[in-house]
DNA sequence: ATCATAGTTCGACATGTGTCGAACTATCTA
DNA sequence: TAGATAGTTCGACACATGTCGAACTATGAT
């Protein structure tokens, strides 16, 4: 057997999953494009987009960015933060890097 | 919006749902151990598991082995080939380069 | 030829997922 | 305080997924 245990292979499991929806990808990869590393990574969120330019980017109705993003909050791999009327997001450096090193280990 | 365009997003979703059930992870996981890159990934599929050590490795029945192998098939992630009775499969590592190329952009 | 072994395909079924609209909550503004 | 704006939560519903066992197919052995 593989040198995995459960959980780990769960919440890999788990991050996976919640890129493998077309819009939740796309979700990804407009955090990912709105930050690069540079800006973003070092900033915890100063830089970074609205919920609502997801929900007009992707044409899908704010109930279901709601509901994605939560997939994507708990598996981990972006955070969130209220400012003011918005919540702001961003990607979370930690499991991209966590991800990077399953691939290459 | 991102400038992947909606074939490469979906094809890059497939594999990640091809990742995100646990027991697919573990298989994938198992062909990538049984073959590190130097053995494996140079004498395509000459080392290797079938897909019965997988059967008893993972203590699933063979019809749900078989089902997640061709999700992983599908999504481009393993190859397989027949020899004699029995099926050899192992990690394309094309498809994990265009991953990790896909997280180290 | 018959049988055994290794996988696949099929049908069934419980459970999970993606989406929407409606109702709700939190924050700012007038 | 009342209204507007930005998101979330809830309920519903069509559709997809994961799993099993039974039947099938392909190959090798007797």
């Amino acid at each position: 057997m593989s040198n995995y245990d459960t959980d780990t292979i769960d919440q890999l499991a788990e991050m996976f999953k919640a890129l493998s929806n077309p819009n939740r990808l796309r979700i990804f990869l407009e955090l990912i494009d709105c930050c690069p590393p540079g800006t973003l990574w070092q900033q915890d969120g100063e830089c970074c987009a609205f919920v609502g330019d997801l929900t007009r980017v992707l044409e899908i109705v704010p109930s279901t960015v709601s509901h994605h993003m939560k997939a994507l909050r708990q598996a981990g791999l972006i955070k969130m933060r209220r400012r003011g009327k918005q919540i702001v997001c961003w990607v979370d450096p930690a499991a991209v890097q966590a991800l990077v090193r399953f691939f290459n280990r």
